[in-house]
DNA sequence: CCAAGGCCTGAATG
DNA sequence: ACATTCAGGCCTT
């Protein structure tokens, strides 16, 4: 039997979500925009500003949903045997900019990034005796110059970052919008803003804006996908254009149903892990 | 529409 | 050592 409300913090932690978290002294710790999460042995969450959040969806009906996802042998295999990862609920602006960040790079440089960024523009704050460095707020990374963002190390990606932040400072991007429309109008919306494209929006919407139908195609999963459901999903090309995306998502949705973003996390879970992928 | 090439950067590879 | 490749894409031609 599965027990489908149990949370694996190590499996959700390392499933690249999230990449400002590390563990002290057998804790893990991490930033969630202007707040510190700490998790202790019990999975039970501390934050530094004292506030609730639902970090692990922990309302979503998971029994109903892992259920609905497990369409097949892959996914029935990969829901028993990650059982306990959870999609995350993070906070927009830092997901957001973290997923510019993330394209074309790797694990290691994205987080070597993104702690740049804390430090250099992020307020300092205590929690447990440990020093941290919140996530910058809109406006602080909308008003820096494009040479002291890459002085973080973000590259060509930098002047995405700060226009990013300025369409969130300037409310075209408003973020309570998006979480309260569909799927296909905040994807439009956000792929309005430079450095986002298909797989960076489908991140943004399924781990900050409540897109559960999202379905991020990076190079894994269109691996995945090609390799363990070459007839259903049909891969041709090895570069997938704008339309192909499109049409896969329908695809896929019609498959796996509305939920589909969670099946998402548990293949590239199992998939990453058969390749000794480590994040954190 | 589609395909091809370039792009910051640094860890990993040869 | 040192050069080259590659990494959870995107944008421009």
């Amino acid at each position: 039997m599965i027990d489908y409300y149990k949370i694996n913090l190590e499996y959700t932690i390392n499933s690249g979500q999230v990449f400002l978290w590390k563990k002290e002294k057998g804790i893990w710790f991490g930033i969630n925009g202007q707040d510190v999460l700490k998790i202790n042995n019990q999975g039970k969450i501390n934050s530094y500003s004292k506030n609730r959040t639902d970090f692990f969806r922990e309302s979503d009906n998971l029994e109903g949903i892992l259920k609905s996802i497990s369409k097949d042998k892959m996914t029935k295999l990969a829901v028993r045997k990650y059982n306990g990862l959870r999609l995350i609920r993070q906070d927009p602006f830092q997901c957001f900019i973290s997923f510019i960040v993330s394209s074309n790079s790797n694990i290691q440089k994205i987080r070597n990034t993104l702690e740049n960024i804390c430090k250099n523009f992020g307020r300092s704050v205590i929690f447990d005796g440990i020093e941290f460095f919140l996530f910058p707020k809109p406006q602080i990374l909308a008003d820096a110059s494009i040479q002291e963002i890459k002085k973080c190390g973000s590259g060509y990606r930098s002047e995405f970052i700060k226009k990013a932040s300025e369409m969130v400072q300037s409310n075209q991007v408003n973020f309570e919008y998006l979480k309260n429309c569909k799927y296909f109008e905040a994807k439009e919306i956000i792929s309005r803003v430079p450095g986002i494209g298909n797989k960076v929006a489908d991140c943004i919407l399924l781990f900050s804006l409540e897109k559960l139908d999202a379905f991020p195609l990076d190079r894994w999963m269109i691996r995945i996908l090609d390799k363990y459901y070459p007839t259903i999903f049909e891969i041709s090309t090895k570069t997938i254009t704008d339309k192909q995306y499109d049409l896969l998502h329908e695809k896929i949705t019609n498959y796996f149903g509305s939920y589909s973003g969670y099946a998402q996390q548990f293949l590239f879970k199992m998939e990453r892990e058969i390749y000794k992928k480590k994040w954190l």
